[in-house]
DNA sequence: CGGTGATTTGAAATCAGTCAAGGATCGTGG
DNA sequence: CCACGATCCTTGACTGATTTCAAATCACCG
């Protein structure tokens, strides 16, 4: 099944009305005409390799992206140098809203494999949007989804113990790999276990124990990036904070 | 000069050309005549008490609102019950964003102190935004400040130090105060130590801790809410991970 | 088949959370 | 104006989790 996407992505198809994330992407919802009338501002797919760039900080806002296949991180630079990932962005979500507020991007988007995005200059966009009320609340609608996923980001970082943000961390990525017809049981991390750890706010080694540790437990498999959700309402109840539950029953975990 | 600001605002201006907001909030930048129409869609200011609800979680999306004077915070509910605060808000800051997404609000919104908001139709708004190419604009860069406060709460919660979280949240909102004319250095905190705990993902007695232990570095004077910061530098250092420059200076601490 | 970077693992030290009181403060009503 | 209660805030001691530092192992690329 990955395989079959895969290749239906690769063949990078022409237009919005055939693209199989039409209804995830800003097409979502809107009429024939209206679709047309995007059609005829977005840049063709463009081809980034695995840790080309998308934008860099500082660079004008002039676009906003959506990947048709592979995977993108945003991130920014700490006063004291550090990466922060803001962000992991799959296929039909919206990348390069960051600096909306200033008209310059405060972060930057890495490709993390290799990927095909479309471009939507955001000039033209407004303007089509000016004419057509559907596509302006379809615009208002795909920012508030953007800021959702921001949301739940924060989510993940108001929790205090490491394997609720990793178990949760998990369980909405394997969520956005259903979304996108891939499978929600078995993917492949396109990031390394320090940008998981520099997005969760953890040590990369903690992330790496808790990848472990749930291993142990029964709850995943996992096999460098590749991960196989074995028991999902034990991730979800690790998420939650219900630790107890998978707690309760031994002879799952090693010793404890 | 808290004072005086804060009898002007009481009086509660009638039009946004003559709030003192004005270079804030959503006519900052727009044409006269543009102000005017959007004059007209706004609620006049409202007043609510102190813990009294702007909007409730799963309410539907029907307006945004900026307050006038006060100060509010957003909250959601996470799975297991908890209240995870998502903002704060002062004058001037666009509230009732969240929910763009799926058309329901997801957070509630809470007066913290008695305030006053005015209320703009979202559905008005949007009409009257794609007459006026200029007050779409602004509402795209009104929509990414917000999202930028966003990002600056996320910047807080990966640092893993409770003193950078805390630190920089004092920095925050010293900066936020600045900018509606009261004054950096001294303010009063709108928000009991738990939400600030809830919004920083800590506890709230590390939160107590943390305010302490700065008093004693020297680096603030708190009283109660009461905040005073008698070393920007030494607070900056500490947001950023450099507490060795306050550290370097022995004496300044008590026993260490 | 090395080599280089990524990942795992270990052990020690630190930091923050929890539980439990003790104080301070604020608003209210007398 | 003061007393009272409720809430908010501070503090202490202890425990547990996470970070750090260090080293070994693994995986992938050329």
């Amino acid at each position: 099944m990955n395989e079959a996407v895969s290749v239906d992505l690769a063949r990078l198809r022409r237009s919005c009305a055939n693209c199989s994330l039409q209804q995830l992407c800003l097409p979502a919802g809107i009429g024939v005409d209206a679709l047309a009338r995007l059609e005829a501002i977005v840049r063709r797919p463009r081809t980034l390799r695995r840790g080309e760039r998308l934008y860099r900080i500082g660079d004008p806002l002039g676009a906003v992206y959506v990947a048709s296949s592979g995977a993108f991180k945003t991130a920014s630079l700490s006063e004291s140098g550090e990466e922060q990932v803001t962000g992991f962005h799959l296929p039909g979500e919206l990348i390069g809203l960051d600096g909306l507020g200033e008209g310059a991007h405060r972060c930057e988007a890495v490709a993390l494999v290799d990927s095909h995005v479309c471009e939507v200059p955001l000039e033209r966009l407004t303007a089509v949007a000016l004419q057509l009320p559907g596509l302006h609340e379809q615009l208002l609608r795909v920012i508030g989804r953007s800021m959702d996923r921001d949301h739940l980001h924060t989510d993940l970082l108001v929790r205090r113990q490491a394997h609720e943000r990793l178990a949760l961390f998990l369980l909405g990525l394997s969520e956005r790999y259903a979304q996108i017809g891939q499978s929600a049981r078995e993917f492949r991390l396109p990031m390394s276990r320090e940008e998981v750890a520099r997005y969760l706010g953890l040590a990369l080694e903690t992330v790496s124990r808790g990848l472990t540790r749930m291993q142990e437990d029964g709850v995943l498999a996992v096999h460098g990036r590749r991960v196989e959700v074995l028991d999902r309402e034990a991730l979800s109840a690790l998420a939650h904070g219900r630790e107890g539950c998978a707690e309760a029953d031994p002879g799952k975990r090693r010793q404890a």
